[in-house]
Formats: structure tokens, C-alpha cells, sequence
DNA sequence: GGCTTGGTTCGATGACGGTCGTACTATGGC
DNA sequence: GCCATAGTACGACCGTCATCGAACCAAGCC
């Protein structure tokens, strides 16, 4: 006892002063985080971590998950056993003016139209040994 | 002869319909690139490769006036033995509404507060042995 | 013609980021 | 108390990107 080891399910968010440009950018240039951010935008309204419609694995998901919140993008609460996440998005106009709205703008069109210049094909390395 | 081999110091440029937001955002989020596009922006006229200040070697530089030009950040061309580059501000403008914009004013500030999260330290490899 | 100035090309190199699967932990409901 | 649900932590892996130096090329200038 006397050491809860869980901390009530809290979760550390930076105060917007504290990130750089630099650290948006980063968390923007993904793919899959830019499709994060697009299905939250359009949502209106907080979803959980299991709800967003992306082509990678849960493990990875909660990477990005971290990338976007450590960037100051989004915030996330515990509700019962699901992680809801919302934009910060005034606090990020209030940061880097019109940088997050320019990107969820030109994010939409695009949407599943996702061409990375070249990013990693799934790289499916099970795939080598065809019938079972 | 009958082949000029050089087609007289011409420069292939995309047209903006062609380069998509993941191609422009790779293009920014590298601090060395903002960093010419920063300058470009502040210069308010034409600069030629050798003229900005970087912390790179100048064939690095070279790279990266490429990536800056194919993602349509850029438009460069020659004059005499010089290369010059200007911003495609409206163009970029028009398809990507607000995003060069927000970038070069969030640039502004930090400009050599230029701390990627972790970007490769020079990587010195001829500083491993101390006395010649 | 020949030197100088301004950029480019070509490997080689090292680092970091995104990916996965598996094992694990924490709530909530029964 | 116990199982199901939701997400996290941990290695491991591999590709791509930024970087450099050295060799090279093209215009100008004298």
C-alpha cells in the first residue's frame, strides 16, 4: 500500500508555450496521425483511442496517440477503461496561428488520398509462405 | 554533337495541382529547409544558393533546394552562373490555403530557435581522433 | 585558353521513426 | 472473485533521410 503505482489514470499534457514548431510539424507529417487529427476534427465531438479508422496496428496507434498529445495537438482523458481524445485546437491557434486549421483544411480533400512521397509498405513479413 | 546534354540550364518545376500536402509538409518540417524558406520569405527578393546561412555543407544544401523545389515551395532558375530561388507564395497560397503562411509566420520567432526534437548532431566522424 | 566562381552528382554512412507482435496492466461488469 | 474490454510497454526490425567529401561540370572573366 501506500503507493497507488497507477496514479488514478492521469495523463501529463505540455502547455502549449513549451512546444516548438518544430514539434508540431513532426507530429503533422504523419500519415496516420494527420488522419487522427482529420476524423477528430469532423467528428465535433471527443472520440476514444478504438474508435478512429486507421490501416495500422493498436500498439502503433497508441505511439501516435502519444507523438500528437506530446506535441500539444490533442488532449486525452480517461473515462472508464477508454482514453477519449480531443483537439486543442484554440490553444493551437493561439500558438502557431493558423496552423493547425490550414492543415485539417487541406487534410480533407486528401483524406484517403494518403500518398505518402514514400512511406513503408506494410512491410508484411508473414506474407512470404502463400498457401497455408 | 546534335545532343547539348545540358538543355541550356533549364529547371523542371511541378505544377501545384500535382504536389500534395504530404509532399509540402515533408518539405517544412525539415528546420534546414525552413530555414531557407524563412529567409527567402524575410529577403522580400530573389536569393541565389550560396547567399543563404545555413549550419550545412553546401552539397547538403543542394539537396535540399531539391526537395523544397519538387514540393512546389520553390521555383528557382538561372542567371548566369548563379541559381536564384523565390517563394511560390501564391501559388502555394491558392492550394494550400494558410499553410506556407503559417509556417513562415511560426518561423519567424523561432528561426534559430531551431531545436528539432532530435535531429542527427553533425555526426563528426573525423573528430575520433584527437592529435594528428 | 585557362582560372575562378557557383552548383551538382555520387557513393557511403549513421540515425531515427514507424511498424509489428506479444506480454502486461487497469477498469468495469457480473 | 473473475473475465472481458481497452489500452500500454517493450524489444526488434528495417527503410528512409540528412549528412558529408570528393570529383565533376558549366559559365564568366581576363
Amino acid at each position: 500500500m501506500a503507493r497507488p503505482r497507477t496514479a488514478a489514470r492521469t495523463v501529463e499534457h505540455p502547455d502549449l508555450s513549451e512546444v516548438s514548431l518544430q514539434q508540431v510539424l513532426e507530429a503533422l507529417v504523419d500519415p496516420v496521425r494527420r488522419l487522427v487529427v482529420s476524423q477528430l476534427a469532423r467528428a465535433g465531438e471527443d472520440k476514444s483511442c478504438g474508435t478512429f479508422d486507421t490501416p495500422v496496428s493498436l500498439s502503433t496507434l497508441t505511439y501516435h496517440f502519444n507523438v500528437l498529445r506530446e506535441a500539444g495537438v490533442i488532449r486525452q482523458y480517461y473515462r472508464g477503461t477508454a482514453k477519449m481524445n480531443t483537439l486543442r485546437t484554440d490553444e493551437m491557434e493561439e500558438r502557431f496561428s493558423g496552423l493547425l486549421s490550414a492543415v485539417v483544411a487541406a487534410s480533407a480533400p486528401e483524406s484517403s488520398t494518403t500518398s505518402p512521397s514514400s512511406r513503408r509498405p506494410p512491410a508484411n513479413p508473414a506474407a512470404t509462405s502463400p498457401s497455408p
